[in-house]
DNA sequence: GCCAACGTTGGC
DNA sequence: GCCAACGTTGGC
């Protein structure tokens, strides 16, 4: 199977790149989607080996901030059967569960965020979904080029 | 099944 | 803090 490149949003005040880059093993399950569409990316397309733009949201400089590696494909998110968790839901059930999550681990941090005025600069990126007006998955789809295209930026001087 | 009301997201 | 856009809920 190919690898597949996606974008993760995250409130940094929540959890931030850096919060990643403590993590033993600079990894971390994704918990806490809870939206159909963002679940059902996480359920049946994100596999191991795929590729995370790492994104700082509803932040003073919304940006991309790093990039990641999917360590583990979706599975069950186990908040949802916490009743401690603010992610509990008691709605989904352990044995149908209603939420997924995934394994990522911290590749690289940019030193220089490619923050979202950027972003909308490049004409290449013109499609990206974050872009697009009204847009607010938190785990959506980027195409290769794209990805390419923001980490290039993201060296560039 | 429609749709108004409500809650959340997230850029500015 | 404002507000537009979107998703969810619940009455009918």
């Amino acid at each position: 199977m190919a690898v597949k490149y996606w974008l993760m949003k995250t409130e940094p005040t929540t959890y931030s790149i850096d919060d990643l880059a403590r993590e033993k093993d600079q990894t971390t399950c994704w918990e806490g989607v809870r939206n159909y569409q963002a679940r059902n990316t996480l359920r049946d397309d994100i596999q191991e080996g795929d590729r995370v733009l790492f994104y700082h949201s509803a932040c003073k400089e919304p940006a991309v901030v790093g990039t990641a590696v999917v360590t583990r494909g979706g599975y069950p998110d186990s908040h949802a059967f916490d009743r401690r968790s603010k992610y509990y839901d008691k709605k989904s059930d352990p044995e149908n569960p209603t939420w997924f999550m995934v394994d990522i681990k911290l590749d690289q941090k940019f030193e220089k965020p490619v923050t979202l005025a950027q972003l909308r600069d490049r004409s290449a990126l013109k499609g990206m979904v974050l872009l697009q007006k009204g847009s607010r998955l938190s785990v959506q789809g980027v195409k290769k080029k794209e990805f390419d295209t923001i980490v290039k930026m993201a060296s560039a001087t």
